[in-house]
DNA sequence: TGCACCGATGTTTTT
DNA sequence: CATCGGTGCA
């Protein structure tokens, strides 16, 4: 058993629901039992609540003051507090400001702003992320200038000056004493590398290293992980790669895949009994994650009763699909008597979350929704938040900027603009050049300049408060003083009241935060503690296990939990797999892996829904089957069709392809868009192909009648004409020109072509 | 300088 | 559809 491993490498692939978890908590156990140290174990879980959960697990065998000596968390969460207290080594405040998601975004859009360059070609949005693949590999500022590879693909983009603006981004950040979340890990890596005694310390604390979901570490934490074990080589990763998701964010798969050659002598187990599903669902989910090449070998399998088959059920709308989950939910509980909570809704995007609430809402059944927009990204917290960051971190730019005319308060556009335009040229920070504004004059009239000073010394009059008050003091004086509650008051429209009423929540939960800080030793409750955690926290680390609700989340958000029934709605085409991710191989199979573990956390009964047509971009669109849905075993299925027009495309298709490939995804449109429900406000769909007449493989003609000059029609790039047809097989490409969307060379087996006459 | 309106534009997934 | 950024007016 890997619990009475002790030291040396040691990898656990543990299959969907076989008990990593249990694996992890046993082990640090154990190794407590057997002596060693509770403050030499450092545990990397993939959620802060995973995190927590097993704390107090282990507590029960340990004992409470034992377990509370842990390290346990987050990589982020973990890092960003070895940072603070490393911080002045890399020239850092120990307070520093962690940048989320939209502080990167806005800085990054100001950047192309003030270098005056095209946004259309500059995206942000694309800047942010590659940004963020340089710093999860590694690839520093300099790096980049040292590659010129990499300078000539940007160049290749169009994109000549990315180089200046990751230059301009990171010294900004620097600047304003900031961190982004890549920074957390980014400057970690920098810390154990450039300091051998910082590096020699923490080896020497973390005596044993676990990780659980290894397959999602990026090259950045992956390095982190390898430097603090390289002394005592006591590293136990737990993962599997099926659930392998998070590859948009930098994970590497490789990372597990190659632990072997990492740690040479390393002991590997697997689990491959699931404790968890029926078997119904266990065989259904290897039926499809077996279309994935990239892979280990795993069976895994399970004892537990066969169980009911899987529900395949169509629905005309979104808007139906909803009102057929919440009525099965209700269904479902009065027969079995079960609690809400027993109910998950998964979906791929957030914004599915809307239908199913509306549905729920108009069904009294209470429900949480995890993730999307989470509380501490609404508008009005955020407000409230960069007031608490300034007070904390006055160079911190982005909070500035968000809030020094926030409430209105006259200090417009152009003064920021020269504000900015002086900070850079001075080297300093707004804050600064507020203090010494009388003394630079620049051209700002006198009335604005009384406003910046008014303003300046509100913030300063706040910074004195934090030296003798606790978070919740001075973020109560924040929101009356600022006039930022007022504002709303003011407002009286009733999103205005729901906002009060936010704030007023994140006083409460800012009272909360101090009383749990109070019980640890090392905790104070300052303003500083508290935006830490706010910073890194995510809404699935909030508590109310306990509340009797239907939960409803994104699939990624679902990894790692368990429901006894479990939704998967949306499996559609372009929707899951999405259709931004359809464009290679690993793409598509990172899709796969995300749909397996959309199943796998299922323990009685998966739901999984399509609809024919649904709101995008507030139109009805057509939509067609997921094809995953055909790559199930129908053996374990339950196809509910209300019209009976789903068919499954024959398994044995005639291949239309040399090669013979087992794993080839089959085009398939089940011709079930004939006999449109009757349903009310179905508008009448426009194929512009007579599908139905084309037997049962229409990918057959697909693919047949193309050839150059030939004009086609494809579901996001419109209309264009073949330019050119390379590749065999499964490489089969076509080099088509959309016109106004470009030349694009796209796969035929995924690109899904309609000839136009 | 500030606000109100308008059109454009974009949606995976998260620490 | 919802947010954002830009424009035009007070």
């Amino acid at each position: 058993m890997p619990t009475v491993h002790k030291d040396g490498p040691l990898m656990v692939i543990a299959g969907a629901g076989s008990g990593k978890t249990r694996v992890l908590t046993y082990r640090i156990a154990y190794l407590m039992q057997q002596g060693v140290d509770s403050f030499s174990i450092l545990a990397l879980t993939f959620t802060n609540k995973a995190a927590k959960e097993m704390k107090s697990r282990i507590a029960t065998i340990v004992g409470e003051s034992e377990a509370k000596n842990l390290w346990m968390g987050t990589f982020h969460s973990v890092f960003a507090r070895i940072l603070r207290s490393e911080a002045d080594r890399l020239g850092y405040p120990s307070n520093f400001t962690i940048y989320d998601t939209q502080d990167s975004d806005r800085l990054i859009a100001s950047i192309i702003k003030e270098m005056k360059l095209d946004k259309d070609v500059y995206k942000y949005k694309q800047i942010r992320s590659r940004i963020s693949s340089f710093k999860n590999s590694l690839i520093t500022v300099r790096a980049y200038m040292s590659h010129p590879e990499l300078i000539e693909a940007d160049r290749e983009a169009r994109r000549p000056q990315m180089g200046e603006i990751y230059k301009e981004y990171v010294d900004r950040c620097f600047k304003a004493g900031a961190m982004d979340f890549d920074d957390l890990l980014l400057k970690t890596n920098e810390l154990l590398n450039r300091f051998p005694d910082v590096l020699a310390k923490y080896q020497n604390r973390f005596r044993y290293i676990l990780v659980d979901e290894y397959q999602d570490t990026n090259q950045s934490q992956y390095l982190i992980v390898k430097a603090l074990a390289d002394r005592f080589q006591n590293v136990c990763v737990v993962g599997d790669d099926a659930q392998s998701i998070y590859a948009f964010r930098g994970a590497n798969i490789e990372n597990i895949l190659s632990f072997q050659n990492d740690y040479p002598n390393a002991t590997t187990y697997r689990l491959e009994q699931n404790y968890r599903s029926s078997q119904n669902i266990v065989k259904a989910a290897n039926s499809v994650i077996k279309h994935n090449q990239n892979k280990l070998d795993k069976n895994v399998w399970t004892e537990n009763a066969v169980g009911e088959k899987i529900i395949v059920h169509r629905s005309p709308t979104d808007g139906e699909e909803g009102r057929y989950v919440a009525s099965s939910i209700f269904e479902y509980k009065m027969q079995h008597q079960l609690h809400h909570r027993d109910f998950a809704v998964l979906y791929r995007t957030n914004a599915q979350s809307r239908a199913m609430e509306d549905a729920l809402r108009k069904r009294d059944i209470p429900y949480r929704v995890f993730g999307g927009l989470s509380f501490y990204q609404r508008k009005e917290i955020k407000d409230v938040l960069a007031y608490l960051r300034l007070i904390v971190n006055s160079k911190d730019e982005e909070s500035l900027k968000r809030v020094i005319n926030y409430p209105a308060r006259g200090i417009g556009q152009t003064t920021i603009d020269k504000l900015v335009v002086k900070a850079k040229e001075h080297d300093c920070s707004i804050f600064e050049i507020l203090e010494r504004i009388e003394e630079l004059g620049m051209g700002i009239n006198s009335g604005t300049r009384t406003k910046l000073a008014n303003f300046s010394m509100m913030i300063k009059s706040f910074q004195v408060l934090n030296e003798t008050s606790n978070a919740f003091e001075i973020a109560d004086a924040v929101t009356k003083k600022t006039g930022l509650v007022q504002a709303l008051k003011k407002d009286g429209t009733p999103e205005a009241v729901t906002r009060i009423e936010n704030i007023e929540e994140l006083l409460n939960g800012i009272k909360d935060f101090i009383d749990g800080q109070r019980e640890l030793a090392d905790m104070t409750g300052s303003l500083t503690e508290f935006l830490e955690d706010v910073a890194l926290i995510s809404d699935l680390d909030q508590g109310s296990e306990n509340d009797d609700r239907v939960s409803l989340m994104s699939i990624h958000m679902a990894k790692g939990l368990e429901f006894p029934y479990v939704f998967i709605v949306g499996m559609e085409e372009d929707l899951f797999p999405s259709a931004m991710s359809m464009n290679t191989r690993s793409e598509l199979e990172e899709e796969r892996r995300l749909f397996y573990v959309a199943l796998t956390r299922a323990e009685k009964q998966a739901i999984l829904t399509y609809t024919q047509s649904r709101y995008r971009w507030g139109k009805l669109i057509d939509a067609e089957p997921s094809r995953f849905l055909s790559e199930m075993d129908e053996a374990y299925l339950d196809v509910q069709t209300p019209d009976d027009s789903y068919q499954f495309q024959p398994l044995l298709n005639t291949d239309i392809f040399d090669t013979p490939d087992p794993n080839r995804v089959r085009f398939k449109k089940p011709p079930l868009k004939k006999a449109a429900p009757k349903a009310k406000s179905v508008p009448p769909r426009k194929n512009l192909k007579p599908i139905a007449n084309t037997t049962n493989t229409n990918d057959q003609t697909n693919v047949e009648g193309l050839s150059e000059g030939i004009k086609v029609k494809h579901s996001r790039f419109g209309t264009g004409i073949i330019v050119a047809i390379e590749g065999n097989g499964n490489d089969l490409k076509a080099e088509i020109d959309f016109g106004t969307a470009g030349v694009k060379k796209l796969l035929l087996r995924f690109a899904k072509l309609q000839i136009i006459k």
